[in-house]
DNA sequence: TACCATTTAGGAATAAATACTAAATACTAT
DNA sequence: ATAGTATTTAGTATTTATTCCTAAATGGTA
């Protein structure tokens, strides 16, 4: 659980208190291959925490995004997820299921950036989305 | 003006009305350089139709997603945008004026897949998406 | 030109996100 | 360990975003 001890330190270097709700929904965006939404979390730390506020997340999830170490993730669905920032990655999206899952693969981590691109941009980092059907989809046909 | 004749065609092929309003989100969407979001469209369009009502956007909007003309696009900010099937491009999104840019680099259509997500998944396309700082914003300091 | 199914506008209803405030809690220095 | 204090939380109220509903208007067809 090295990641929570990362986590306990970034909130003592940044001056915010280390509380259970924060702990909490810090735990779920670290899991791995969860994406949740607002009301996913709101749902799953309901049962620990009955009485979690649907409010104490919405300022939780931006206050972490502001610390920098939680990041949005919107498919083309456009319905927002969260997770932890911890190893790059990418995604996969299936497109019958919804279903988000996460993609390792460094050689991804270094596109090659066009020159007109490098030329007008400063590009600091990237995102690679891929749509298709997970393993379960594609059997069962569409 | 060839892409408009296309979307009449295509509109006439689907069986589905052409209309001013419909028309009128059509054009903006289309229009290079412009990713606007729902309220981006009303304000816009509201200046030639004045009466046209955001219910009309939002159904014209899904309508166009299901025929498969225009295209949902959310930056990390949870903001969806909306954007006109044109060519096959990708985006850059400035980290300080929110900017998206369009990136028409071919090279991007065509990432290497990995052996790990070609086995689990059926992959049918992808997005890159940058993140970074536009000419204008790079020169100000951040 | 008249007909009819589709589409629109506008308001009502619902859902999602934010603001506000009193009570509770984590951290600090004692 | 304890008290003090600023931060944080829960809960409600408010605001904003999206969808639903229906009568009136409109585009396409014959």
């Amino acid at each position: 659980m090295s990641e929570i001890a990362e986590f306990l330190t970034d909130c003592k270097k940044m001056g915010i208190k280390i509380t259970p709700q924060r702990l909490a929904i810090y735990k779920i965006l670290a899991a791995k291959a969860k994406h949740p939404t607002i009301n996913e979390l709101y749902e799953e730390i309901k049962k620990d925490y009955p009485s979690l506020s649907l409010n104490t997340i919405y300022k939780t999830i931006q206050l972490f995004i502001e610390l920098g170490i939680v990041s949005q993730f919107t498919s083309r669905e456009g319905v927002i997820r969260y997770e932890a920032k911890l190893l790059p990655h990418h995604h996969v999206l299936c497109l019958k299921c919804r279903k988000i899952h996460d993609v390792f693969d460094s050689s991804l981590d270094e596109l090659k950036i066009s020159p007109p691109l490098k030329n007008e941009f400063e590009i600091i980092r990237h995102d690679v989305i891929f749509y298709g059907y997970c393993s379960e989809c594609k059997q069962e046909g569409r």
